[in-house]
RNA sequence: GGUCCUGUAGAACAGCCUGGAGUGUUCGCCGCCCUGUCAAGGCGGAGGUCGCGAGUUCAAAUCUCGUCAGGACCGCCA
């Protein structure tokens, strides 16, 4: 099988890195081949050279006395150039060519004449002067551009097979795949292990809604599809492979955004006896190797900074700061204890009052400062104050009157601000002051987002609380395997919101990548977080049972993380959202217009595993097919 | 569940605020011409349920209400 063998030899993205190793290696006089060259590669050097492409007629040019037609793969453009007086059969059946037919061509490469080389092109020194045309299917008009144009998001998903074929999509899915192709790579070398675990689970509610699947063994159960691996890789520890990883699927049954779609994938892994110090350290080889190949290497400089979760809703107002965006936020309350201004005063004893400097924003006007007060408020604050640096130094606000030539002062030194830059202050409870800021903070530095253009910026952000206020109590931030902070155990019951968490997450450019965390090895320190969120012992059997009985034969301390994959290919792409890195992503409303997913099933089928409509639905569903 | 934006020819838009005949732009499509283009060019032509449904009005793409779809965001997303 020698053609089975070429393809194991040279199996991926020929125009990125193996054009080279491809030419001469492939066999031009296997007669039954469909193509010698692809539409990327050939060049000067091929000169004389007999050749046939197949590809999809990009463009066609026909100036009557000679017909020009760039002839398209996913490896590049070729130009195909017919003589009507050397070639009149060939002239006839390519006056017919239209914009996508998929088309064979036979002749010879020769060289450009002068004058008419296209140095955009890869192959612009050359053309293929056909000798014959084989139409292998035809195309109907397009009902959108192949171009960079826009269009509706809506029509792309209906048409996605065309969409695909666009530069776009072909670019960002050959990145992503150089990406998975460089994590496991890199995985690997870390010696993780890959295995795969299953996506038919046991339904265990906690965080997001789950997707069900009704069983027809088991009529009236079901099946859900797992929101990540978690607890079947802490099974893995248990069972002894001590580092594992995956690219794992998730679905999780909630509302899609920009950078959420129902189904989604992970870089998973797990591994035993470790320290967050290793995890750090494996994820760091893993999306340092994704960053290399997608030509963001020189951004990423291990190790990254780390910033507890304390300091990073304190200086950043969010627990995934985008570090782009300007300076930190500072806390101004000690200069407002003894002032005469009466909200800044009841703040700074109260709350706090803190500040923020736009560099180079103090040449707003005053309808876009008045503009930023109100989105203050939208965000959650009483008010906002803003001050202008003026050339003089002084600072030009609404109550500079109220304040002390030594208050003032002190704000426009505590956040160094210069001439020509804006301070933004917000009077609140502490929490309020900060999270106002660091919406306004990013929502400020994003029209200027190309000042910070190829800028990345990574970090971990650690220490996470353990809990977070829930209708019931205490509710797992992470996940309720996660170890508290060894320090504050004495902590679960009495201050449980106090407690930290050994759980980190990465960020790049205020995107949440990924998360995980140091998981409780230890049964007794289980029990108590049980008990700290109030978890009876029924609903702790039911739902975790089959991991906790496991764990009474012996487990490995352990640790791990997820990373989303779609997400770290939209930042390397540069894309503003992640269904540009999907190949058939859905819609917001989770629909797949391609195939018309969800679709209703028929009677038989819900008979099958013992399931009925419900009278509303089956009279929406009959409305619906009525109109 | 909520807030906001969008929906006009195959595509992308303008027109809407201030109602008056489906008006316009660019691309594409079809035909003819054209020997070096590469976003080819020139001339001509076709193509419309203004998302859908009500209402107001002598008159609705335009105003009002509802509804559907797409998008951004809030809620939600351990």
């Amino acid at each position: 099988m020698p053609r089975l063998e070429k393809r194991l030899l040279f199996p991926c993205d020929v125009r990125s890195f193996l054009t080279d190793k491809w030419r001469g290696h492939c066999a031009k006089d296997e007669p039954d081949m469909m193509r010698t060259h692809t539409c990327g590669e050939l060049r000067v050097q091929d000169v004389d050279v007999q050749v046939t492409l197949c590809g999809w007629a990009d463009r066609v040019r026909d100036h009557g006395g000679v017909l020009f037609i760039d002839l398209r793969d996913t490896h590049g453009v070729t130009q195909v150039v017919v003589h009507p007086e050397d070639t009149p059969s060939v002239f006839a059946i390519g006056e017919t060519v239209r914009a996508e037919w998929v088309l064979s061509v036979a002749g010879k490469v020769a060289h450009r004449p002068d004058g008419t080389v296209n140095p955009d092109l890869h192959t612009g020194e050359i053309e293929v002067v056909a000798a014959a045309l084989e139409p292998l299917s035809k195309a109907d008009a397009l009902p959108l551009p192949l171009d960079d144009s826009p269009v509706d998001e809506r029509l792309r998903l209906t048409h996605r097979s065309l969409d695909l074929r666009r530069e776009r999509l072909q670019q960002n899915l050959q990145l992503r795949a150089r990406i998975v192709s460089s994590i496991r790579q890199a995985m690997e070398s870390q010696d993780f292990t890959e295995i795969e675990t299953p996506t038919l689970i046991r339904s265990t509610p906690e965080g997001a809604r789950d997707f069900i699947v009704p069983s027809r063994l088991s009529p009236g159960s079901c099946y859900a599809l797992p929101q990540s691996p978690q607890i079947y890789k802490q099974l893995l520890m248990v069972g002894g492979f001590d580092r594992y990883y995956q690219i794992a699927r998730c679905w999780r049954d909630e509302d899609a955004r920009a950078d959420r779609q129902l189904e989604f994938t992970q870089l998973d892994l797990e591994a035993s006896f470790c320290h967050e110090e290793d995890v750090y350290q494996w994820v760091e080889k893993a999306v340092g190797a994704a960053f290399e190949v997608g030509g963001r290497g020189a951004h990423f400089t291990p190790p990254l900074p780390r910033l507890t979760w304390h300091d990073a809703i304190r200086l950043y107002g969010t627990d995934k700061p985008d570090l782009r965006a300007g300076a930190p936020i500072e806390d101004l309350s000690s200069l407002f204890l003894e002032t005469e201004f009466q909200a800044f005063a009841a703040a700074a004893h109260k709350g706090a009052v803190r500040g923020w400097r736009a560099c180079g924003g103090g040449s707003r006007s005053r309808k876009e400062l008045d503009l930023l007060t109100v989105r203050a408020k939208e965000l959650g604050a009483q008010g906002l104050v803003w001050m202008v640096v003026e050339a003089d130094r002084k600072l030009r606000s609404p109550i500079a009157k109220f304040l002390s030539e030594a208050e003032l002062a002190g704000v426009r030194n505590q956040l160094h601000g210069d001439p020509g830059d804006l301070l933004l202050l917000v009077a609140d409870e502490a929490r309020v002051c900060s999270e106002v800021l660091g919406a306004l903070r990013v929502e400020i530095a994003a029209p200027r987002g190309h000042a910070v253009e190829d800028g990345m910026a990574l970090l971990w952000v650690t220490e996470f609380p353990m809990f977070e206020p829930g209708e019931n109590g205490p509710t797992p931030l992470h996940h309720p395997f996660t170890a508290p902070h060894p320090d504050d155990l004495e902590k679960m019951q009495t201050a449980p919101f106090e407690v930290r968490s050994r759980a980190y997450d990465l960020v790049v450019n205020g995107v949440e990548l990924g998360s995980g965390s140091i998981r409780i090895h230890d049964r007794d320190l289980q029990e108590r977080v049980f008990a700290a969120i109030g978890m009876p012992a029924d609903e702790i059997a039911s739902r975790f049972g089959f991991l906790l009985h496991a764990f009474r034969f012996g487990v490995p301390p352990h640790g791990g993380f997820a990373c989303g994959i779609d997400r770290l290919a939209m930042v390397l792409a540069d894309e503003p959202s992640i269904r540009e890195l999907i190949a058939f992503p859905k819609t917001q409303s989770g629909a797949d217009p391609l195939s018309g997913a969800p679709a209703p099933v028929t009677v038989q089928q819900l008979d099958d595993v013992g399931l009925l409509l419900s009278p509303e639905v089956r009279a929406q569903l009959a409305g619906k097919t009525a109109t």
